[in-house]
DNA sequence: GCTCACATGTAATCCGTTACATGATTCT
DNA sequence: AGAATCATGTAACGGATTACATGTGAGC
């Protein structure tokens, strides 16, 4: 069986410490989203996978009447995962933004409606920016008093991205 | 018949002044690929569509014995471009980085493998910023010469985008 | 003569999302 | 009582890539 990098994403919820399925989703949603999305309908087939293969270890752990699995990693799935984040191979960015196509082709357009363009891009990143800040860097530094520092580095390095791309945006209105 | 991203892409590039699939699509590898990736199996039958609709004009034009088609825009398939290009609607941005999953992951590390895994995501930084410099931006810069420079911005944007994850990765290291 | 670029398409496949289906618990 | 959240799954669908299939022209 071959582990793609969703399965890396699942492992590797696992280990911060969700247990469910629902809570890796729940999880993603306010980190891995933003490089690294995923569903339900990704997590639960993919949890599957990896205990029939032996990474991970279903435990029966029902709140009342309502069912619910709590996973853990196994010996194999820690040290798939470790060996993956250690691997040296070329990952494959991958990024779409019609945002940036518009741009591209943006001397289709009239002088006023480039600018208006331009402007509507900025808004859009400071808006993305700021709304890391407010809420997914609390969320991964309220982490890192737990231990994982490395969720609040990418929140970090994600707002600031967006803080550049925003200031140079600025400067090309200008 | 419901245009979407891809369709305007097509239209796009042939408002630069390519005129067959084959251009459009050599185009797209040293230019939109970084933002908008496509492919030939998704350019032919796009083109066939826009002319079904009356958005392009299909005309013969063999080279010698080679067939090959050249389209251009109708008046139609211009108005579409400029309409998309002034609307208003936000564009879901998506991106997709194993390299960043890694990161996010990388408590799981001991602190010799984090940083080796930081030095590599540096490179591989610098190496996309430096090849965007060398390779893209002189081509974009070229076609400023014929009229179009938001290629060249554009361009530009993503080299200093890199160059400056570069330089925050390097504080991050130290 | 051979390899690579030019040129056009279709078929198979893969991956991911949305929608569907079901039910318990908590909060208002 | 009703809505939102917790919780688990499957089925249908859509969009994009890779592989397949075929042929010409140019350069070495």
């Amino acid at each position: 069986m071959k582990l793609r990098t969703p399965s890396y994403l699942v492992l590797g919820m696992l280990r911060l410490g969700a247990r469910s399925g629902y809570a890796i989703k729940k999880a993603t949603d306010v980190s891995t989203r933003f490089f690294w999305p995923t569903s339900l309908a990704q997590v639960y087939p993919e949890l599957a996978r990896l205990e029939r293969h032996g990474y991970v270890e279903r435990h029966e752990d029902p709140q009342g009447a309502r069912v619910r699995s709590a996973y853990e990693l196994t010996d194999a799935g820690t040290a798939a995962l470790t060996a993956w984040l250690s691997a040296a191979h070329d990952a494959p960015v991958q990024f779409r933004s019609e945002a940036v196509l518009r741009l591209y082709l943006a001397d289709a357009l009239a002088h006023e409606e480039q600018l208006a363009l331009v402007r509507r891009l900025r808004q859009q990143a400071r808006r993305e920016g700021e709304r890391m800040r407010r809420e997914i860097i609390p969320l991964a530094e309220a982490l890192a008093q737990s231990g994982p520092r490395y969720p609040a580095v990418v929140a970090r390095l994600g707002a600031d991205t967006y803080g550049y791309v925003e200031g140079w945006l600025a400067t090309l209105e200008a």
